[in-house]
DNA sequence: AAAATATATTCCTATATCGGCATGTGTCAA
DNA sequence: TTGACACATGCCGATATAGGAATATATTTT
C-alpha cells in the first residue's frame, strides 16, 4: 500500500498546503473557481482538482450559478480534526495556564504586599 | 511532484492513522518501541519508521534507556495544527451563537422600532 | 447552431510513500 | 569475545499522488 487516499480522509485532504489555503479563502464566503485561481495564483486545473478532493471529503460545498460554480468551505467537516487535536491541548495549554497562574499569583501578592519587583 | 514529505510537515505526519494512534498512545507516558509494537499490533520495522517520521517532525521525543528507547509525545508540536483548525471553529460552534445573535439583534430592533416581523 | 466562457477531466511523469522482509547497528549479558 | 536482545535502516513492489498540458463538458451568448 501507499499513502491513504486524500479523497476519503479529511486528515489527508487537509495535509495539502494549497487545499488549506483554499479552505481559508472559502470560509469567508462563496467564491467561483476563477476567483480562487487568481487569488491563489494557481493553474485552473490544479484548483479544480483540489476542489474535487475537498468536495469528496465534504470540506466544501458547491452550488451552480450559470456557468460559474460557487464554492464555500463547510467548516463542520473539520470537526474530527479539531476534536482529535484538542485531545492533546491539555498537554500544552497547561504550560501556559501554569505561567498565567504564576503571574496572577504574583500580581495578587504584589497587590497584597505592595511589592513590585520580579522575584524569581 | 508528488505529495509533500511527511518528514517536513506536521500536517502530513499526522495524516497517517497509525501515527495518530502512536501519538495518542505516547501522550499518556513514555513507552519503549516494543510496547508500541504489541499495543498497536504492528510490525516492529513499521513502528520504527513511523517513529522516525514523528521524531523528525518533532512530534515525539526519545531518550535512551539501556538497549531500550523510550518515546513520548511532544504535544506542543501539534499546536500549528490546532491553531489552523481553530480558525474555523467559529464557523461551526457559532451556529448556535449566530442564531442567538440574530435573535438578540431582532429583539433589539423590536425594542427600538417596535417592529416584530422578519426582514431578511 | 456556433462561438465563447467557465470548469472538469484525462494523460503523463516524477516522486513519496507504506508495508513486508532482510539486514545492520548498538547495548547488555555470559 | 560471543550471543542475545532492542531498534533502525535498506531494498522491494504497489499505489497515490501533484503539477503541467491538452482535451472534454456544460452553460450562456450571439
Amino acid at each position: 500500500m501507499a499513502r491513504a487516499a486524500t479523497t476519503s480522509d479529511v486528515f489527508n485532504a487537509v495535509a495539502e498546503p494549497r487545499r488549506r489555503e483554499i479552505l481559508t479563502l472559502l470560509v469567508v464566503g462563496e467564491l467561483e473557481v476563477g476567483a480562487i485561481v487568481t487569488a491563489l495564483r494557481l493553474d485552473q486545473p490544479s484548483v479544480s482538482k483540489h476542489l474535487r478532493v475537498l468536495r469528496e471529503t465534504g470540506l466544501v460545498h458547491m452550488r451552480r450559478n450559470g456557468r460559474h460554480k460557487l464554492y464555500r468551505t463547510n467548516a463542520p467537516a473539520l470537526q474530527p480534526v479539531h476534536e482529535w487535536v484538542s485531545t492533546f491541548e491539555r498537554y500544552w495549554s497547561n504550560q501556559l495556564s501554569r505561567i498565567k497562574e504564576r503571574a496572577e499569583a504574583k500580581m495578587k501578592q504584589s497587590r497584597e504586599t505592595g511589592t513590585s519587583e520580579k522575584e524569581s
